[in-house]
This record gives structure tokens, C-alpha cells and sequence, in this order.
DNA sequence: CGATCATGTGCACTGAGTGCCACACGTTGC
DNA sequence: GCAACGTGTGGCACTCAGTGCACATGATCG
């Protein structure tokens, strides 16, 4: 695999610290794709590596951990970004953004992330560890609603269900890009599929973007009598756009 | 695991069990209140429970799994009930129901299932295990969406989206109910959540569910010039009444 | 020079999970 | 009665992931 893409040994602060962390990445996947996760120990990796056992677990705190190398930089970088938000912008479309930034770094790496895609579908150890690591994704998501939700009626619920339909629209476009073996336009995928949450939760997709603008903007109303006013004026307002 | 043959030779699944497995969940949890998960060894378990280790993995596959008794069956009696329909009941509605099996299960032992959320809460072992349980209800979600709605365009997007979010609502009613202790009524809280679900995807939550239909019938129509015909009608007519 | 710190290594240990075999039963058949 | 069975169970012995601890190196700093 790709030994060490990054040429300079004095890069920048944030990614170029580790030659023996490379290393190991590339021998665990060698070794995975020839004879399986399961099949392969860490002894195995170490040797290949040619380290000693105990440093692998210094840069991994487990076997599955060397699947995900560069999850929990973007999880940092995700949060940064829905933190350095000024608070005016329209919540479900920061998300759906933020969203964009995991795209981002599968797509940076089509042959790498495919591999990867094709041994965590076959593992199911490394589709559970999977599971926690998009799980995290989505509290990041929801916890950045939840505050952007504060004082609104059902906000927590609002936020919780908004970030995992976010995340599961993701995923969906992800994976279909994944399959195609990374021939397929992800970003496209992506912005259709992130659309259409946005439209099912009551805010206009487009307002700059203009692939998903032209697409569906269909929300019915209907108020039976009896119904509370606020809540009317709330799905008014919720369906009419950006706040 | 559940070596229940198909089809009930006596009472129906859920009363023919071994004393042995429920020997073993019982210490289990025992050991796991007084110190902790993590600090109990099979071997404290099965020493307890009075049995060989052996044993212990015949009834459990791991040692999270028996914190987890009864989701297997669950999972079994949430595809049966998806399977059952007749392909003619409203879609969304139907995989809302299929969520409220999962939460009569948790609200047929209440004090247990407080305790184990106590334990999922504090152990993130437990978590990661207990998100890839919650996932495979959401795939069976999302497989009988996606049949439900095969031939539509991006159907198994909306398929994916919508099981994610009854999914989330689920959980974020049956967290809230297990926060109380079990005090207070976790059905509201779900009709309420899974509501917002069924309104935010273009259905009516009531028809039929005499609290849920006073409660909201808010739905706000708003459609651009070009969208599609076809979602406009499929709107209305979800937003008017059942099915 | 010694002191400190960071990084890498070796070793022994715990504990989960598995494979294999033996034993205790209950039943059926002769 | 005994023999042949299938099943549930227990008892090792083993692999492997992960941890704690001590030790070795090298660089920097006083």
C-alpha cells in the first residue's frame, strides 16, 4: 500500500507525527486482505512490521483500531467545526455540512477506504466497532442540536432524530458510492441524499447549492381544527426555510 | 442461543426456557450490581450460579450477551410482525409499531431493564454492544421499508432514513422513560416520539390512536413549482387520514 | 556530567472464547 | 437385564487480545 504519501518529515502540526504508525497500518492491511481479519493476529502484524508487540497497542488501544486510523481526527475536526458555528446559521443544514467533513475523508483515499469497505461488510467484530465509531459521529451531531434546540419544545428529541437521519442519509449515499468501488460521484450522492433530510425536516435544501435546489420542495399542511396554534405557526415556519 | 424450533410445539416462544440460562442471567447480574462488569469474571458467574464454565458460553456466545437475554427473541418477534402484514398498511405507521414491540419488552421487566440501562450507561463496552443490537433492529426496519417501497425513486434512501429516525425517536422516549426509574408512562412518550417521526415523513400519527390524534395533526404544505406530481399527491394523501 | 522525558521493547500475567473429550443422564430397542 | 444411542454438561488445554511493569535507548536541558 501507500507507504508514506506525505513526503516531508516537517509537516504540519497536525497529521505528521508517526513513521511506525504508517507502517503498521499498512502491514495489518496487507495482511488482512490476504488472509483475512480474523485469520490474523497482532503477532503476525508486529513481525511484518518489524516492531515490537507492546508498541502496536501504544498507537492502537486495540486490534480493530488499526481498521480506523484516522476516525478520531476527523471526530475532532468535526466537533471544531460545529463549534466554531457563530449560532445564526440554520441547524440542519450545519449538520448536514458537517456530515460532509466524514465524505471528505473517505474520499480522500477511494482505494483505501474500499478496501476497508470490503472487510468490515465481510467482519462482523469490525462492523460492531464500526457502529461506535458512526455512533460518536451522531452525538456530535446531536449534541450540537441539542443546544441549537434549547427552550424548543421537543428539542432533544428533535435533535436526536434530525442526527440520525442525517447520519443514516450519509451512509446511505456513502456505501452506494463504496460499492460502485469509488467510481461513482460521492459528493453528488451525498448533497441528494443530505437533501433530502433537509427537505423532510422542514428546511429549504437549496440557498446556494444548486443541485439539490431544483429537486423536491413538497410539504403539505393541513391543520385540523382543534389543532394548537403555536404548533401550526411552528410547522409554518420550520417548512418556510432558514429561520 | 435460541434453540427454539420454528413453530410452537407448546406455548409460544417466550415460556419454554431453560432454568440453567436464567440461573446464569441472574447471577450475572447480581455480581454486576454489586461490583461492577468489567470486575466480574465468567468464572465469578458461573462459580456463583453453581455451574462449569463451559456452560456459560453454550447459553451465551459472550459475556455481553447476557445482559442482553431477550433481544434475540425480540428481534425474531419484530421481523415476524413486519412480516405479517398484509402489504397494504401505511408503511411508516407499520414499522411504529414495530418499534413498540421493543419497548413493550424493556416495559414487561422494569426494574431489570433500569438496571441494565444503569449498567449500558456506565460501561462502554456494553454500549458498543448494546448499539450493535439496536441495529439489527433497524436493518429489520429498514429491509421492510425498502420492499415497502421498491420501485420509488431513492427508496431505499428514504427507507434507510426513516428507519433511522424511528430508531432514534424510539430510543430517545425509551431513554427518557428508563431515566425516571421507570416512573413515568413510556407509552405517551413514544406515541409522542414516534409522531413526530410519522409528521415529519408525511404521514397522520393518529387514525385509530385515540391519544395520539388530539395531540397533533399539524402538517404544512407548502410546494415549489416543479416539484414532482407524485410526491405532491403521495403527500396529501399520507397527511389526510389512514393509510 | 547527570537528570529528565519520550519512545520503543521484552516479559509475565489476566481473562475471554474455543475445541476436544469424557462423563452423566434419559430413552429406545433387543 | 444390557447395549446403543442422543443430549446436556463439566473439565481441561489452548489461542489470542490486552495490560502492567520494568528496562533500554536516545535526545534535550540544567
Amino acid at each position: 500500500m501507500s507507504e508514506e504519501p506525505r513526503g516531508g518529515d516537517t509537516a504540519d502540526t497536525t497529521t505528521a507525527k508517526p513513521p511506525m504508525r504508517d507502517a503498521l497500518v499498512a502491514a495489518a492491511f496487507q495482511l488482512f486482505l490476504e488472509r483475512g481479519y480474523e485469520q490474523t493476529t497482532v503477532d503476525d502484524i508486529v513481525t511484518l512490521a518489524g516492531v515490537g508487540r507492546r508498541s502496536f497497542f501504544r498507537y492502537f488501544p486495540s486490534k480493530e483500531d488499526v481498521v480506523f486510523p484516522d476516525h478520531e481526527r476527523c471526530l475532532t475536526d468535526m466537533k471544531a467545526f460545529l463549534g466554531a458555528g457563530t449560532g445564526e446559521e440554520e441547524p440542519v443544514r450545519r449538520v448536514c455540512d458537517a456530515a460532509r467533513l466524514v465524505l471528505r475523508m473517505y474520499a480522500e483515499n477511494p482505494t483505501f477506504s474500499v478496501q476497508r469497505y470490503r472487510l468490515t461488510k465481510k467482519v462482523p467484530g469490525l462492523r460492531a466497532y464500526e457502529l461506535s465509531v458512526v455512533w460518536r459521529y451522531e452525538r456530535a451531531l446531536a449534541e450540537y442540536l441539542r443546544g441549537r434546540f434549547a427552550g424548543r419544545p421537543d428539542g432533544t428529541l428533535q435533535a436526536d432524530v434530525i442526527a440520525a437521519a442525517v447520519v443514516a442519509a450519509h451512509n446511505n449515499a456513502l456505501r452506494s458510492w463504496l460499492r460502485s468501488d469509488g467510481q461513482s460521484d460521492p459528493d453528488t450522492a451525498v448533497d441528494h441524499a443530505l437533501g433530502y433530510v433537509q427537505t423532510s425536516f422542514g428546511s429549504s435544501p437549496g440557498a446556494g447549492d444548486a443541485s439539490a435546489a431544483e429537486q423536491e420542495d413538497v410539504v403539505v399542511v393541513i391543520s385540523r381544527r382543534g389543532a394548537p396554534m403555536w404548533r401550526v405557526v411552528r410547522e409554518i415556519e420550520s417548512a418556510l426555510g432558514p429561520e
